[in-house]
DNA sequence: TAAATCTTGGATCGATCGTTCCAAGATATG
DNA sequence: CATATCTTGGAACGATCGATCCAAGATTTA
C-alpha cells in the first residue's frame, strides 16, 4: 500500500460549532468569510477543503444547529408522557433560553434563516425542522387530549401547528427584544385557551 | 432673491415603492446599491442626494411599508366592530396576501427584518409595527369579549400578544413556503380555542 | 529516513460592496 | 437670456466579497 496523507490538523465538530455561532447570531449574507476564518483561526485554504462553498458552509452549520439545538429539545418533549405540562415545559424552556444566558437574543437559527431567502440545502434543513416540531408538539398533545387535559372538540393537529407557530414568533420576537414576560403571556394565553 | 435651482427629476414616493419591495423580498443585506439603481433607474448621485446612505434608504423603505401596507390593514382591524369576525376576517386577508397574488411567499417585511439586524432607525419602525398591531387586535377582542364571544377568563390583553404572534409566524412561515390551508388550520385552532 | 499525499498559510483572483466626487445638464429667478 | 444653484450621469475610490491556486509544511507508510 502507498504512503497515507496528512491528517486535519483541527476538530471538525469544534470548527462547526463556531461557525453555527456566527451564522446563528448574524445571518449568512451579514457573514463573510473572512469573518470564519477569524472566528476559527483556521485558513481558506482549510475551510473550503473540509467544508466546501459558503453556502456548504451554512448548510453544515444549519444541519448541526437542528441536530444539536433543537433536536434534542423537540426530542424530549416527545418523549416527555406529562401531557399538557409537558408543553408548558416545552415553551418555560424556550423562553429561558431566548431571553436569557449566553444566546439570549439570538432567535433561532431556523427561524432567522428563512427571512434570508437561503440556498436549498438549507431549505431542507428547515423544513425538517419544522415537521420535527410539529409532530412533537401533536404526540405531547395527544397525550393530553387522552388525559381529558383539553377542551372537548380541540383538534389536535390544527392546536400543534397554532403551537409550533408561536414558537417561531417567540423565536423571532426575542430576537427583537421582547421581554419574557410579555412573550410569556401569549404562551399562557395559548395554552389556557386550549385547556379545560 | 436669487435664482432658483433645478428640481428633481423623479417621484420621490415612486422610486421609494420600488426600493421598498426590493428590500421586501430580499433583504437588506442581499440588497446592493446596484440593484436599486437598475430598479428604479437612478443614478447613484440622485439616490445619495435624495435618501442618504444604504441604512437611511431601508429605513425610508421600512417606514413606507409600516405606512402603506400595514398600517391600513390594522387601522381597519381596529375599526371593525363585529368582535371576533372582524379578527377572522384580518387572519383570512392576511392569508390571502402572504399566500397568494403578486406577493405570495414574500413574508412581511417587518418580520424579514427581524433576522437581520437592523440598524437602530429601522428597529424604531419595528417596534411601532407590533405596538400597532397588537393594539388593533385587542381592540377587536375587546369587543368579542363585550359581545360574550370569548371563553370566560380568557385575558384579552395576553390573547391579543398569542394572536401578534401568530400573525408573524405566519409571515415567516408563508415565506418558508407553508400552505395556505396549514397556516388556516393553526388560525382555526386559535381563534376556535378562544371562543365559547 | 525517503517517499507519497494530504493539509496548510497566504498571496491573489475578478467581482462587487457602499460611497464619493466632479463635470455636465437642467431649471427657476432676475 | 444670463445667472445661480440644484440635479444628474458616470467614473472612480478603497474595501471587502467568495473563491482559487501553489508552494511549503506535516504526517504516515514503506
Amino acid at each position: 500500500m502507498s504512503a497515507m496523507p496528512d491528517v486535519k490538523h483541527f476538530d471538525e465538530a469544534e470548527v462547526l460549532t463556531a461557525v453555527e455561532q456566527l451564522f446563528w447570531r448574524r445571518g449568512s449574507a451579514a457573514t463573510g468569510i473572512q469573518d470564519v476564518v477569524t472566528a476559527t483561526g483556521l485558513s481558506r485554504s482549510s475551510l473550503y477543503n473540509a467544508f466546501g462553498g459558503k453556502d456548504d458552509l451554512y448548510a453544515a452549520a444549519a444541519r448541526r444547529y437542528l441536530e444539536h439545538r433543537s433536536r434534542p429539545m423537540f426530542d424530549r418533549l416527545a418523549a416527555d408522557g406529562r401531557g399538557l405540562i409537558a408543553v408548558r415545559s416545552f415553551f418555560d424552556e424556550l423562553l429561558r433560553l431566548r431571553c436569557s444566558g449566553e444566546y439570549a437574543g439570538w432567535g433561532c437559527m431556523m427561524a432567522n434563516a428563512i427571512a434570508e431567502t437561503p440556498p436549498e440545502s438549507v431549505r431542507a434543513v428547515l423544513s425538517e425542522h419544522h415537521a420535527v416540531l410539529r409532530k412533537s408538539l401533536a404526540a405531547a398533545l395527544t397525550i393530553a387530549q387522552g388525559n381529558g387535559e383539553l377542551r372537548s372538540g380541540v383538534d389536535v393537529q390544527g392546536a400543534a401547528e397554532m403551537l409550533t407557530l408561536l414558537a417561531y414568533a417567540i423565536n423571532l420576537r426575542s430576537r427583537a427584544g421582547a421581554t419574557r414576560a410579555q412573550l410569556r403571556s401569549a404562551v399562557t394565553a395559548a395554552l389556557d385557551a386550549l385547556a379545560v
